[in-house]
DNA sequence: GACTATACCGTACAAATGTACGGTACGCAA
DNA sequence: TTGCGTACCGTACATTTGTACGGTATAGTC
């Protein structure tokens, strides 16, 4: 029969469950049965189990895409955390009809909850955020001088750089032409703390 | 029996189901069905049909954990493209000892061959990329003037703006410090374009 | 009251999926 | 040659899982 240098299938066949476990979806027995044109699912099965017994690969036996990257190997699938188009006023949850989309950020880094946002305006283009750039944003009510910070000012969302000073909290921008805001208490809402940026060019 | 007032149930299941999906690891009928102390799996099922129906959920019938978040709402799951810690001067697979990680794209985006780069110095701060910044890059050969590069300048990686001048390839840098590269043709090679810039605070 | 809608239960069935058992073909080494 | 290991096939079976059908209880409305 048709068979293959040893050991190049299994790695083929590691490469692509992995693939699948890191986007999100963990493949069935008989998908990976089709991927490779076996024409049994013990083939499949074999080379599963196989990368199971090298380590490779860990499972849930039993279950229905069961198989899983072994819990050493770090790599969790990344999370997808809501793009929002207007000022995410309440909880992310409720702004339904704002939603973008869906931007996918590493598990690692999702402690909290997170949100992207689209950034309007220069202020902060002295940072290295430009208009249209994408933030994403871990909702916290406090913040340490230095900070990145979406805050809401009145009705508007905005992007600056967070300091206090002698216990009053100042909004800095990154752009000379701008001025610093010294908001209103009372109509001050600090919505989360920056922990990324990106561009799509 | 015991009931809930109207829809907030249904909420509750969404949110779970969401936060299943977004996890990675779509739940299955019954592990809803647990979740929620039903005592029948068609309680569940009730409930996830109705938020299909809404238009809250996809699903793909039949199949094992088959509901998904609506297409509209981002769609595939996100590939993890291969972040180079060094210069990728041979395909990415090869460069395995200079991998730093992956990092997360969304499939839409990952046409062609992707891969990450760690950017070093100050010369495109002008275009917001700061020291520190990931790209992204879609390998390829070839580029039009005004993208954004990754080039091979003798043995340096190095980020720059192409320009294309009379027939002549220039690297401009976006900082007023620096000068605009004019390779030698036979010491130069595009690794790719930049498509994404990222920055994590 | 009769009617309708919602939320849930209980059970059964069918499809998808994981698993087991036995077989064939090839390469390699004793 | 024999024996062993790997790679694969074919089929059957058990579990998990999605699905269908019918039922009960409560609330609201006409």
């Amino acid at each position: 029969m048709g068979r293959t240098p040893a050991g190049e299938t299994r790695d083929r066949v590691f490469r692509f469950v992995r693939e699948r476990l890191l986007g999100g979806l963990p493949p069935t027995v008989r998908e990976v049965q089709r991927a490779f044109e076996f024409r049994s699912p013990q083939t499949a099965r074999e080379h599963l189990e196989g990368l199971v017994r090298e380590g490779r690969l860990g499972k849930e036996a039993g279950k229905a895409r069961g198989y899983r990257l072994p819990a050493r190997a770090g790599g969790r699938p990344p999370v997808l955390v809501p793009l929002l188009g207007r000022v995410p006023a309440g909880p992310a949850d409720t702004a339904v009809e704002d939603l973008e989309g869906y931007v996918p950020v590493e598990a690692g880094r999702a402690s909290g909850e997170l949100f992207g946002l689209r950034v309007r305006g220069e202020s902060m283009t002295g940072a290295g955020i430009l208009p249209g750039d994408i933030v994403i944003v871990r909702r916290q009510a406090r913040a340490e001088s230095g900070d990145v910070v979406v805050a809401l000012v009145g009705d508007e969302a905005t992007v600056k750089r967070f300091e206090l000073r002698r216990g009053r909290i100042e909004l800095h921008p990154a752009n000379p032409a701008f001025q610093p805001i010294l908001p209103d208490p009372a109509a001050f809402a600090l919505l989360g703390k920056v922990v990324e940026v990106r561009r799509y060019l």
